[in-house]
DNA sequence: CGATTTTGACCCGCGC
DNA sequence: GCGCGGGTCAAAATCG
């Protein structure tokens, strides 16, 4: 319940039109915030409507107080008008007289601003309830937001040379993968389910084919070679890819961001290197759901919250989750659907950016630092900061990842999400997962671009990778 | 009184 | 084998 209300930081309040009346100095008096934290300031919002409230109908503590003072004014005016009457008439039985009506107008208004009182602490709460609501929403509407403006920045006519040269180049390169392949790689990347940031995978494929994918789960899956090694191998991948973790930077002073799940703290760690601890939390909504989320302040700038995302929910999901989990899926599938050397393999072509900085999807980070890949969305930079790239890191090396694949992937996924129509295709926003597997598996593999994207992609590490050896060996 | 948080202990993998 | 760090467990404390 806290949770809820202590979710959002600054940056995200200051876009919400409903949160800018939170900004209010006369709903937000001076003082009215604890420790700067400006969901606090939420809260206050309703105490400083309780205040304000108090004004008009007398609340909380000043409700005896003021009441009797409008009482007083009320009886004043009405014994002044008695006064007169009795100066007419009989002034010591209309004295009393009128004293008893004025005490009976007291009572009377008195219940009567009670129940009123009654109503609006009613009113008040089930407003509480929907800002609440409506502080969920527009949360995760706002990391849509982000994540789909960055792609769209990343849209470039360079992209699309970049596009057609590294098509082209694949000719040239030869058949490192086939068509087919690279077709059923896309079908293996897209088997990822709404409300899941985990993938499978699994399919036969050639052994440099086994060596990207297994690569994407770092270097300790084991390999197979033999198609009756498939099934335990399609397990261990996915067991794997199932801790595939999806890490949000966010600034906010708040201790939490508010994701429409319900979490129940179960640990709370020293991070080394950080002089914050790391707090540790499960998905409460479901019975056994296994997902679970890593919570902490970003040690080098403690104004930004570290939020990582780790499994699968097994349980419907609240409207309020759904922005989140559908941000976190569509970053996960980014993530597990890169064309992922292996970490040996970049081991053994260590280099630095490999590949040229050249776009600006400047949000997300991959990383395969071990145990388990993990992307990172950062919401806390401007969306026309064009010094930050799509990046894999692996130990200790930080190698630029053509941003395209994982544009048009994310593409394609946020086209079935229904989040990009305009490139013609229409999908249901809520389906249940298996639909959502099949839907997304068509979705992809139909469109030539996403082909298009992902040859591209293989053939820039590939070129890049040979000439950076290329070069290091001239060297 | 049930739900949640706190916190020290424990487990496990990894590097030396 | 040992120490370290990340992650989890579970009993006690706290909260609503």
């Amino acid at each position: 319940m806290a949770e809820g209300r202590f979710s959002i930081g600054k940056e995200l309040i200051n876009g919400n039109p409903i949160l800018n009346c939170g900004e209010d100095e006369h709903l937000y008096p001076a003082g009215s915030s604890i420790d700067g934290n400006p969901m606090v300031k939420e809260m206050d919002f309703f105490a400083a409507d309780n205040n304000s409230s108090k004004e008009k109908v007398c609340a909380g503590d000043g409700v005896v107080h003021d009441l009797e003072l409008n009482t007083r004014l009320n009886l004043s005016t009405n014994t002044s008008g008695a006064k007169s009457n009795v100066d007419d008439h009989h002034h010591e039985r209309g004295t009393i007289s009128y004293n008893i009506n004025g005490n009976k107008r007291k009572v009377n208004e008195l219940i009567h601003v009670q129940a009123e009182l009654k109503q609006m602490h009613v009113e008040n709460k089930r407003l509480r309830d929907m800002l609440n609501q409506m502080n969920n929403n527009y949360n995760g509407l706002k990391m849509h937001l982000v994540t789909l403006m960055q792609i769209r920045n990343a849209k470039t006519e360079k992209d699309h040379e970049m596009i057609n040269a590294a098509v082209e180049k694949n000719h040239a390169v030869g058949d490192i993968f086939s068509s087919k392949e690279i077709i059923q790689m896309g079908l293996d990347k897209s088997d990822v389910a709404i409300g899941d940031i985990s993938a499978t995978t699994g399919r036969e494929r050639s052994p440099d084919h086994q060596a990207i994918v297994q690569g994407r789960v770092a270097n300790k899956v084991p390999k197979f070679g033999t198609s009756g090694d498939l099934d335990q191998h399609s397990e261990t991948v996915s067991s794997l890819i199932r801790k595939a973790r999806v890490s949000v930077r966010a600034r906010s002073d708040a201790y939490m961001i508010s994701d429409g799940c319900h979490w129940r703290k179960y640990g709370q760690k020293m991070a080394k290197g950080s002089p914050f601890p790391r707090a540790y939390y499960r998905c409460t909504m479901g019975s056994s759901c296994p997902v679970r989320k890593q919570v902490q302040r970003c040690a080098e700038d403690r104004s930004i919250l570290i939020t990582t995302y780790e499994g699968r929910h097994n349980h419907p999901l609240p409207p309020a989750a759904e922005p989140m989990v559908s941000t976190t899926s569509a970053a996960a599938s980014m993530l597990l659907s890169g064309p992922m050397p292996s970490a040996d393999h970049l081991l053994m072509n260590s280099s630095n950016n490999i590949l040229p900085r050249n776009n600006a999807l400047n949000f997300a980070t991959l990383s395969t630092s071990a145990p388990f890949p993990t992307i990172t969305l950062d919401l806390t930079q401007s969306h026309n900061s064009s010094d930050h790239q799509f990046q894999r890191e692996t130990r200790g090396q930080i190698i630029t990842f053509p941003q395209v694949f994982g544009q048009s992937l994310h593409n394609q996924y946020s086209n079935y999400l229904g989040l990009h129509g305009s490139q013609g295709m229409v999908a249901p926003n809520r389906m249940q997962n298996a639909d959502a597997v099949s839907s997304a598996t068509a979705a992809i593999t139909a469109n030539p671009n996403f082909t298009a994207a992902l040859a591209a992609a293989i053939a820039s590490i590939i070129d890049n990778t040979i000439t950076r050896n290329s070069s290091d060996n001239n060297a």
